[in-house]
DNA sequence: GTTACTGCAAAGGCTTTGCAGTCTG
DNA sequence: CAGACTGCAAAGCCTTTGCAGTAAC
C-alpha cells in the first residue's frame, strides 16, 4: 500500500516517463481514483470529483482515464457491463481474454480446475462459479505488433 | 459435450421447466448461440442470424438473451467493455462479482496467488496478468432476497 | 513559444421501453 | 382463446470525435 506522498511521486514518474503533462486535471482525476476501491466507472468518478470540482468535464474525464489506463497507470477490468456478450457453457472454465481484441478464448486446465474458494469467503458471499482469467495479447494482436514495426 | 438433439432436447425441457413458450425465434436464437464458441455479443449474434432468418428482429434478440440468462440457460461473462471500470492497482488480486448488483470485491489470498499459467498457454499467448474470479451473490443481495420473500 | 490538453457540442452505438398485433399451449 | 411473445419506433444512457481556446514545459 502506498501513502498519499509515495502515490503522488509516482504519479507524476510516470506521467513523465511517457511525457504526459501533469495538470490539474489529471492529478485530481487520478487521486479521486485512487481513493475509490470499489472499480467506479467514469461516471462514477465523475459524481465523485464534481462535487469539489465542477470545472473538470465529463469529456476531459474520460479521455484521461483513457490515457491513464494506455501508459498503465490505472487498469480496467473486465465486468459484467451493459454490453452483454453470451455464452451457452454454463460448466465452469477458464478464460484468457486478449486486451488488445477484446477476444475471450475458453481453455480447460484440470489444474486449475481444482483451485478452492477461501473459506472466509464462503462463508460471506453465496458462491456460484469460479474462474481464471488470465490477461494477454493474443496471438494474432502480437503478430500484428511486430508488422506495425516499433 | 452435447450434440444437436441432446442440445435441442434440454433447451426445451428449461423452457417448460420455466415456463417459456416454445419459439421459433428462441429455437434459432439459441441454436446459433451454440453454434458460436467465440463469446458474442448480441450484434454479432445478430448479424449471425440474420443473413437467414431477416424477420427476426434485434430487439427480440435481445429479450431472448435476457431470457435465457435470467433462467440460466446460458451465462453473461465479463468482459472489458465499451463501459470501463476502473482501478489503481495494478498489482493482481483477484475479484469477486456480484451477478445481481455488479459489485466488484478485491480479495487476496496467497493461496490462490500460487495459481500458475500451463505451459500450451504461456507458450502461444504473451501473459500480462491472472487473477481468480469467483462468481457469487453478495451478502446485501441475499438479505434484499429474502426480505423480497417468496 | 510550441505542443499537448481541456471543454463544449454534436454524433454515434447499444440497450431499454411501450404498445399493438400475433402466436403458443 | 388467454396470456405470453414479437416487432416497431422512440427514448435513454455512455462514449467518442472535432474544434477552438488554454495551459504546461
Amino acid at each position: 500500500m502506498m501513502n498519499n506522498n509515495e502515490r503522488l511521486e509516482y504519479f507524476k514518474e510516470q506521467c513523465r516517463k511517457h511525457g504526459l503533462k501533469i495538470t490539474m486535471q489529471r492529478l485530481i482525476i487520478y487521486q479521486a481514483l485512487a481513493d475509490d476501491r470499489s472499480h467506479p466507472c467514469a461516471d462514477d468518478i465523475y459524481q465523485r470529483i464534481h462535487r469539489e470540482y465542477p470545472n473538470i468535464s465529463y469529456d476531459t474525464l474520460n479521455r484521461t482515464l483513457l490515457t491513464f489506463s494506455r501508459i498503465g497507470l490505472i487498469k480496467t477490468i473486465s465486468h459484467h457491463g451493459p454490453k452483454r456478450r453470451f455464452d451457452t457453457v454454463i460448466a465452469d472454465h477458464h478464460h484468457l481474454c486478449c486486451i488488445r481484441c477484446h477476444k475471450i478464448i475458453d481453455f480447460e486446465s484440470e489444474e486449475l480446475d481444482q483451485i478452492t474458494v477461501p473459506d472466509r469467503i464462503k462463508d460471506k458471499y453465496t458462491i456460484l462459479g469460479k474462474k481464471v482469467v488470465i490477461e494477454c495479447i493474443c496471438d494474432e494482436c502480437m503478430k500484428k505488433d511486430k508488422k506495425g514495426g516499433k
